[in-house]
DNA sequence: ATTGCAACCTGTCTGC
DNA sequence: TGCAGACAGGTTGCAA
């Protein structure tokens, strides 16, 4: 999928564009991309019709917009309690574009929210398209409704204007990423050092840190120089801090760039592909010097080695396989 | 607690 | 040209 900087380059696009709108209405073209919604697909469509988008949240890679029911007025958006959010998981090639509804149906096209009219807040003599259309080819991903439960580590939940203090039953279990303002890079630490495990086998357990995928994974254990299978148990506090820090400088890199598009699959809210996929030095590099290598005058070159039955990439010089690798 | 694996899907690319 | 197989950004759930 979309890892965190992708899921963050569309939230942003749907903040922009959907948050104040009602939804109007509700088409499901394929009933498999609406998941866990516990009384199936035609109540999704009951539940979500009349509804209004109030904010668009992100923790990791899961997105959510908090709802106001039908008919609620909300007169204070930050004493207001929303009950529900529809929550949406682009998977791996899941996408959500915001468009016209006279655009032809795209392929792939999942479900179809029709909005309320409103300005364009550039050009307020233009109306904003009138879809949200959530498109996806391998049906990984999906959305649902999803009731909004009061969480006990006070924050925000994720990255949003509203501050409430809850967060969506199935997002409960997910640990708070690397660009979350709470984001304790310590704590993590902590929990690295209990656990026994290789370290890139940690790092994409949405329960310890989340928004990191195999693609952000490989980059950061580049930028660290650590090897995928190092014991998370003999970590030191500074290569914790090391490794931590380099996902945040590669996510943010790669958010600036407006994410990593290696096909046609990931795209931003307009349809538009992000270009950090220029930038990586190790995810897909096969064959390739490692570029801190070969600044050193040395000759690293990048690997390929299946790992978690998916590739995994690092440098044969620079990621050293330690001898006591955890698999 | 950790780990491996299958399942959920569609599509593209490679080699025979 | 067809066909089989590998591979692709993820999550969940179950078995060992």
């Amino acid at each position: 999928m979309p890892e965190l900087p992708e899921a963050e380059v569309v939230r942003r696009g749907l903040e922009r564009w959907v948050t104040g709108r009602v939804v109007e209405g509700v088409e499901i073209l394929d009933p498999r991309s609406v998941r866990r919604h516990v009384d199936g697909p035609q109540a999704f469509v009951e539940d979500l019709t009349g509804t209004r988008v109030l904010d668009v949240v992100r923790r990791g890679k899961f997105l959510w917009m908090p709802l106001a029911a039908p008919g609620d007025a909300v007169d204070d958006p930050c004493s207001y309690r929303p009950r529900q959010a529809l929550m949406a998981h682009l998977g791996m090639s899941g996408q959500m574009l915001i468009k016209d509804s006279s655009l032809p149906p795209d392929r792939h096209l999942r479900i179809r929210l029709t909005l309320s009219d409103a300005p364009d807040p550039d050009d307020p003599s233009q109306l904003l398209p009138t879809e949200l259309r959530f498109v996806d080819q391998r049906i990984f991903g999906g959305m649902f409704l999803d009731p909004l439960l009061p969480t006990d580590d006070g924050a925000p939940g994720g990255l949003g204007r509203h501050g409430h203090a809850v967060v969506p039953e199935h997002a409960a279990h997910i640990a708070r990423d690397p660009l979350d303002p709470a984001f304790d890079v310590d704590a993590v630490h902590d929990r690295l050092r209990r656990r026994k495990t290789g370290i890139k086998r940690a790092v994409l357990d949405q329960g310890l840190v989340s928004g990191i995928g195999n693609i952000y994974a490989d980059e950061a254990l580049w930028e660290a120089r650590l090897h995928y299978a190092r014991p998370t148990e003999t970590l030191t506090r500074a290569e914790t801090r090391r490794l931590l820090a380099a996902v945040q400088t590669v996510m943010t890199r790669a958010l600036d760039a407006g994410g990593t598009s290696l096909d046609s699959l990931y795209v931003n809210v307009n349809g538009e592909s992000g270009y950090f996929a220029l930038s990586l030095n190790a995810y897909g590099q096969t064959g390739r010097a490692c570029p801190r290598c070969a600044a050193e005058g040395r000759d690293g070159v990048i690997v390929r080695e299946q790992f978690m039955n998916r590739s995994s990439f690092r440098c044969s010089r620079c990621q050293r396989k330690p001898r006591n690798a955890r698999y």
